[in-house]
DNA sequence: CGCTAAATAGTACGATCGTTCGTTCGTTGA
DNA sequence: TCAACGAACGAACGATCGTACTATTTAGCG
């Protein structure tokens, strides 16, 4: 994945130039995130971090190597605020917690002006085929994914069942996520958040009712 | 809500221009769906259906008029389509399982070339003030308002317990129904649909076990 | 019928779209 | 230190955007 030298003999990078494409994609991740990426317009994008269009423009070769672009960044801070702190909890029905408490803080802080950055591009893509879309695509699916694996861990360590439908949960979890990222972007109250908890929780609860050597109705340890 | 004589002295609309405006909010509709509201563009409108664009403009003042015009059109359609069938059925439990399916079964027959209107639509216009968004959050929430009717004629009917938190249902709900109709347009796989299918009965089979004078595990008479 | 307004086409407008070019400026490696 | 090259700019391109006017055709009521 990495392109140090990516082809042929092409010299150098500058300092200010990385800067400048790093604010560029900064503010072109916002701008997507409640324009779209096919509403996000480079005159527009120019403007509003104060630079001139063929300056910005310079720095791609095209507007579709501008969105994969974005996409590549949005993917960086999703990584960085989402994924990576919720790593470091325990493996399993924890990290499932950890992963949506993290999604749900992500949306609290505005670290997007308006919601899942993510989720609002999908919605508009995902009827577009292209390599913008194919993208987006590839990274729902390996946020499901990350659901999958604490399941699969949760399952190992006797948590849930075997017998429940993993493949089943993690729809039903991102399902739950995905509408209240819509919610919460029109509503702004951060009450609608506790719906996706709610929703969540009862999930996990059940799963784990069922296990092993348990009988149901037992309180779940949260811890 | 109904304008007969709007306002003045208009005197009259013509057959063949009822025939043609029906014809462009019908185009727009579909197209719409796949390239969103916003990206709908009156010369490509025009082309589509074989008009010229000045022909074709002067059916709506703006292009906000023809943006609240097709919504509106998509409104009867789906009304049309999944509503009114459903409203066929029994209330309560039975009626929130007739919408379901009506709602999966205009996804696979796909009336709409890309999934749900509003669902597109509500995704890209979420964080976008004006007319438009009103009325598109307007028709979610009185979508969801069908399912908290039918939720409440259940519980009216003693099929599930008066503890049920009833919104919380319709959330989990509509999450379901929301994300199926993504993964539906992005796989086109008629399986994904099973996933609500199955999503909303296990919602539906719990919210009904603890009902009344009955005790758990009792096979649910949908009828 | 004929009259009239609705329906459509034609043309043009200013603005903005993505994109290209030539040029200047300033950073940076040799 | 200096030449080379990346970064940014202004201007302009053809295309298309939404919108506005005008002219022509056509349908339907008196």
């Amino acid at each position: 994945m990495n392109a140090e030298k990516d082809a042929g003999h092409s010299r150098k990078p500058r300092a200010d130039g990385l800067a400048s494409r790093h604010a560029i994609l900064d503010a072109a991740c916002k701008l997507a995130t409640t324009h779209g990426l096919e509403g996000l317009s480079i005159g527009e994008l120019a403007e509003h971090i104060g630079m001139s269009k063929s300056g910005l423009y310079a720095h791609f070769k095209s507007k579709e190597e501008l969105q994969l672009a974005t996409i590549e960044a949005a993917i960086a801070i999703f990584n960085a605020d989402v994924l990576e702190p919720a790593q470091k909890s325990r493996p399993g029905l924890a990290r499932v917690n950890a992963l949506v408490e993290a999604f749900l803080g992500h949306l609290l802080r505005r670290v997007f002006p308006a919601g899942c950055f993510f989720a609002t591009v999908a919605a508009q893509l995902a009827a577009r085929p292209g390599r913008p879309r194919d993208k987006i695509v590839g990274v729902q699916q390996s946020w499901a994914g990350e659901f999958a694996k604490a399941l699969e861990q949760a399952r190992e360590a006797g948590e849930i069942a075997a017998s429940v439908d993993r493949a089943q949960l993690v729809f039903e979890i991102m399902a739950m996520l995905f509408l209240v990222n819509f919610e919460w972007i029109v509503t702004q109250e951060p009450g609608v958040l506790d719906k996706a908890r709610a929703g969540v929780k009862r999930l996990l609860d059940e799963a784990s009712a069922g296990r092993s050597k348990a009988r149901r109705e037992r309180p779940l340890q949260t811890h």
